[in-house]
DNA sequence: TTAAGGATTGACT
DNA sequence: GTCAATCCTTAAT
């Protein structure tokens, strides 16, 4: 499968299956570090997707998901997590693919370096902050090209079924199972576990 | 201006 | 299994 810009003018939703198993690295002084993703989220805003943060329009937070696709919308959550989204669908339309798990495949030495919490080499892009923190986004990289240095994107051969189900850890109306918009590779290690269930109800 | 909550993780019982 | 950490964004005074 080809990997470029234009395929990402599809919707997150469409997209979610195809970029499972396509390698995203990250080079740094420190050196460079690619993930294999295995697991990814969709969310289109538009006052479609409740669960989105583009739902109630664009914000300067998350003004890069209505830019170009291809770009990278990293954001900053319970005062201490960094996520990024993949953006796609053509400019104007909020959409982006969430990284939520992975396989470190390049610089793994790195990547270890970076997670000091994490004892097991299976953990460590386990999860969106897990997995912001080993390839090494920050804040600063909301917006960058995934196309451009630091920065490539590209296919991977995909191996395994995939999955869908239910988001996790969005709520609104509806609640977090409203859109089966959750992909992962089936059987593989590096999905997040599935639960998540805050403190409210 | 102030208050509430979150696309989570890691530590602890 | 339960719960605290921590700060930015959004909604309500």
């Amino acid at each position: 499968m080809a990997l470029d810009r234009a395929l990402l003018l599809a919707s997150a939703v469409e997209l979610g299956p195809s970029l499972l198993g396509s390698l995203i690295s990250h080079t740094t002084p420190e050196g460079t570090v690619t993930i294999r993703l295995s697991e990814l989220e969709a969310y289109v805003g538009n006052g479609v997707d409740p669960g989105s943060h583009a739902h109630r329009g664009k914000t300067k937070r998350n003004a890069s998901m209505f830019g170009e696709p291809g770009h990278l919308y990293a954001y900053f959550t319970y005062g201490m997590h960094v996520c990024g989204n993949i953006v796609c669908s053509p400019e104007g339309q909020p959409s982006g693919l969430l990284m939520r798990g992975g396989e470190v495949v390049e610089g793994i030495e790195l990547a270890r370096h970076r997670r000091t919490t994490t004892n097991t080499d299976r953990d460590l892009a386990r999860g969106p902050g897990r997995l912001a923190v080993a390839l090494g986004i920050q804040l600063a990289d909301d917006g960058s090209d995934v196309f451009a240095p630091p920065f490539l994107l590209r296919a991977g051969g995909q191996s395994g079924r995939v999955l869908s189900g239910p988001r996790t850890g969005v709520s609104g109306p509806g609640g977090s199972s409203s859109y089966p918009w959750r992909f992962w590779i089936e059987g593989d290690p590096t999905v997040s576990p599935y639960k998540r269930h805050p403190r409210a109800e």
